[in-house]
DNA sequence: GAGCGGATGTAATAACGTAACGCTTTGACG
DNA sequence: CGTCAAAGCGTTACGTTATTACATCCGCTC
């Protein structure tokens, strides 16, 4: 995953939000976890280089990277994801290994919307595939 | 939501497994609520009847009844609402109203398997709508 | 009745997340 | 430069969600 935090940087600079220190090291960590992160398992990397972290620094800095599309929350997992493509539209798909835990995420092309009840209106829409990725055995 | 503790009956006759008491008030009580419940909220309503009830005893219910198809667990709410038609695939699709909560469930047609990653096999789909319903007023 | 397996009771604790408050930093503006 | 407001962050405490582990009970078969 080259480049992460340097598209991040463009991305933050560009639309005028502020990428701190703190939350350009909690994204550094999701990225280079490369698989769904625990916002607890963040926290206790960060506390081995400041002094001590408590659970609203990390969720703080996570619900900016997710409002800026920098990361994604995996529902199902209870943790969080890099978003490979900074701040694309908000319709991520992913495809969730439950052998390796890898996660690919593909642009979804206007999800759901296929037997959508009448006069409903989407705002969100949370996609999430699990299964067994192609470099995984398949029973 | 008439008869789904009647069709709940006739599934599980027709499945070999048990729907116990303890299930199917539980079951009762999420098909009755018409809407997400949390699973603590449940546990206060059984503790009414019941001496009290701990966390495992609904916990172990809801995996149950989950596992037979009769009700759907809303990942991004941490909650539960009942499944209209007992053990059909496990392809449901939600559509959850932010305003009234209300959630309609739709039969996915073979959900997500458009931009799939090559070689990826899919053994279960999160797939969560959030918006307005038509009765709700739209901003 | 002895033994077995599934279901349930119970206690304790782990894991996940938020509210509220106050201090510090940042950046805009006169 | 001084001041001010807003954003960021530290900290305490707490609330919510979920699981582990072990004990007990119940219905069944032998």
């Amino acid at each position: 995953m080259p480049g992460i935090l340097e598209d991040a940087d463009r991305h933050c600079a560009k639309t005028g939000v502020r990428l701190t220190p703190l939350r350009r090291r909690v994204l550094e960590l999701v990225a280079q976890a490369g698989a769904p992160v625990k916002a607890y398992d963040l926290l206790s990397q960060i506390d081995q280089t400041a002094t001590s972290a408590k659970p609203p620094t990390v969720y703080r800095a996570l619900d900016f990277l997710m409002e800026a599309g920098l990361v994604h929350r995996v529902e199902a997992l209870n943790a969080f994801v890099a978003c490979p493509q900074a701040g694309h539209g908000h319709a991520a798909v992913l495809y969730v290994c439950e052998s390796c835990a890898n996660v690919t995420e593909v642009q979804g092309s206007r999800p759901g919307q296929e037997n959508k009840p009448a006069g409903f209106t989407v705002k969100r829409s949370v996609i999430e595939h699990y299964g067994l990725c192609a470099d995984c055995p398949h029973p």
